[in-house]
DNA sequence: CATGAATGAGTTTTCATTCAT
DNA sequence: CATGAATGAAAACTCATTCAT
């Protein structure tokens, strides 16, 4: 008998092959269309299957939507946990912003800095959506301190906490503002850009 | 006959007015539901007037989106024509989101941080949206840069274009980004944030 | 001017003409096909015009089904107002059987078995239906009521309260059931069915 | 060899226990959103099988809506079979009724007022349905007239035929009308219908 | 025998747009 | 100039039925 407790029989892995298609279609039409803009008729043809069948897996399209900023949330809280710098956040942001403009076809479920405003565009209105962002920039707010108060310990610094705080406020707007401006200017230079961001870095120890 | 050449006529003054009451409509409507959730229907009742109406003023829906991002773009350009330093932009852009959370009706052509999230997303599905909005970063850019040229000028200090340039994008995240956090966070303590900003700001003409 | 104070305007006309047509046209398809099984697509063939028309005046299934039931009840009561005595009672249900049975078009809002077997069915399940059964029961039984003392009194009998409301209950149960075998047995003699019911209604008097 | 003729092979007792099960189910569901509104996925989930599986004992809905009609017409009957007397036959009656209304789970192949409705309304739409109702009718009749003659001979009276068919008639428009009742005022007092119906037995006699 | 994933046609409902008045 | 009734296409969602496993 090789079904162990945890082992998932055939049909969950099928479920969850199903699941995958399904969000990967998903994010990709949210991505070019809009939470609103993208029907589930385009998201059942990019996924390969009958617009029926995605009831299946998810009871509405806001479940989809839900699962959607839910993943990138989880893509985010990851990301982040293994940052030791601010110098390092920078080169994560920057890959994946390089990353995302270079592959035409967006797979996996990587970040899309263009769902991030989708998302935060969806939260004004849809309570679900916003309760999950609210979470979410806690646990964030967080992984930034750390950086900052471990950069400045590394660097033989004492912040008070007060310092740490504005520190933090100053590396999440950087960081937002580069990936709106990523997307709003993208004749933008990548390399300014880095320097840029690493420059303030430096700021932030002095 | 007092219509000399560029005088309005009546008729074009009444066509002005109504164009104003429909946008007047479409900002709160598109801000409150997004360019696709909100309808015709809605903006209409909000304006007052029947649907069919707006159709005499605009040929589209679009080109009711159109018109705000015009408008937007505008005033954008007005409120940092009359920018003299890091600072005062910090307190312009401040003001202007504590003033956007403080009414809860908004109305005229004031800066919504939404809309301006909203354009953003759009642009990268409207390409008619995205020529404006990268027209529009050029004219920011440059008058950015002149903030920081005059504030460095004004305490004494003298910048190569490379300094201008990173000074310069590092202000837009910052501006951006405060803008997105605004959103994404609402618990934030605004006069934190302006505090953070504005030693970013003072960073700047070390 | 010809605008009285409670005339209706051309526009509130065209409405109520409007509404009528989808009644027609709700009320024949619903007989046919019963609440859930006639579409809104079946309807707004009947009623020559588009689907979404009909949401300009309902504002959902339900509601055309909630105006046919207010509808059929109103028929109902105005239709038991003016009894007199049981055999008029008698002769009014067969009178009206007898209509439908001949119309094969039924128009107007005519009383319809069919409908009346629906709405019952519906009630079970629909809360909003149900409340106007049941306040409609009520008056039915006062009508019904008034109905057994006044042709007791004609026929100069006296009967207390219990005696009253024993020979309303009977009379409800035969006219409801003279209307269910009436579909259910289409090849009952009407004569037949109408000197039944006569029969009882002496019985009651004696 | 003990497969004797007529006994049942065990595929055959399996097959009429699966056929049971799904009829079980679906006699609740069908009473609960009636034929249209019940969906074979409630009916699989209720009679706990997959809804692949309810095909293999029924080719359709229909079939299903079919054998429910032909069981509650046997039904109905088995149960006028052993009935004595017209007091017999409102003991009966209000006996299922009251059953009818304590059982929160209606269950078995016990009679359902709601589906007695449901089925008179399909009778006007599926031609089979009106045929089994048709043909059953018949029965029915010469039961009740059974019962009639047998209550006027044990009370030493005697009916010539038109006076049998008019109380057959009463007793079917008063037992319909009953259920009817019951269903369209939940807030009707048994013991008083009953009394009233029994008063109306009565008077048949005179 | 049994499953339940999959389909496709159908459902109700919405909405940008047009046009007779 | 202004209305708002009307349309048709498309949206989200449901469901009876089939079929590979």
């Amino acid at each position: 008998m090789n079904l162990a407790a945890n082992s998932p029989s055939k049909a969950e892995q099928r479920a969850l092959v199903q699941r995958t298609r399904i969000l990967d279609a998903a994010r990709s039409c949210f991505a070019e269309s809009g939470f609103h803009g993208a029907s589930i008729a385009a998201i059942a043809e990019s996924a390969g299957m009958s617009q029926g069948l995605i009831y299946r897996y998810f009871t509405n399209k806001a479940a989809i939507v839900h699962a959607i900023v839910e993943e990138q949330r989880q893509g985010r809280g990851e990301a982040l946990a293994g940052i030791e710098s601010c110098h390092a956040l920078v080169d994560l942001v920057m890959g994946k912003l390089e990353r995302w403009r270079d592959s035409s076809t967006r797979f996996g479920s990587e970040f899309d800095p263009i769902l991030f405003l989708e998302i935060t565009a969806e939260a004004t209105r849809d309570p679900d959506v916003a309760a999950v962002l609210a979470t979410n920039e806690q646990s964030v707010w967080c992984d930034l301190s750390d950086v900052i108060r471990r950069d400045a310990r590394a660097s033989g610094k004492v912040l008070d906490e007060a310092q740490v705080q504005q520190r933090t406020i100053v590396l999440r707007c950087l960081v937002d503002g580069a990936i709106l401006n990523w997307i709003r200017d993208p004749s933008m230079d990548p390399q300014q850009l880095r320097r840029s961001l690493d420059a303030v870095c430096d700021t932030l120890l002095t």
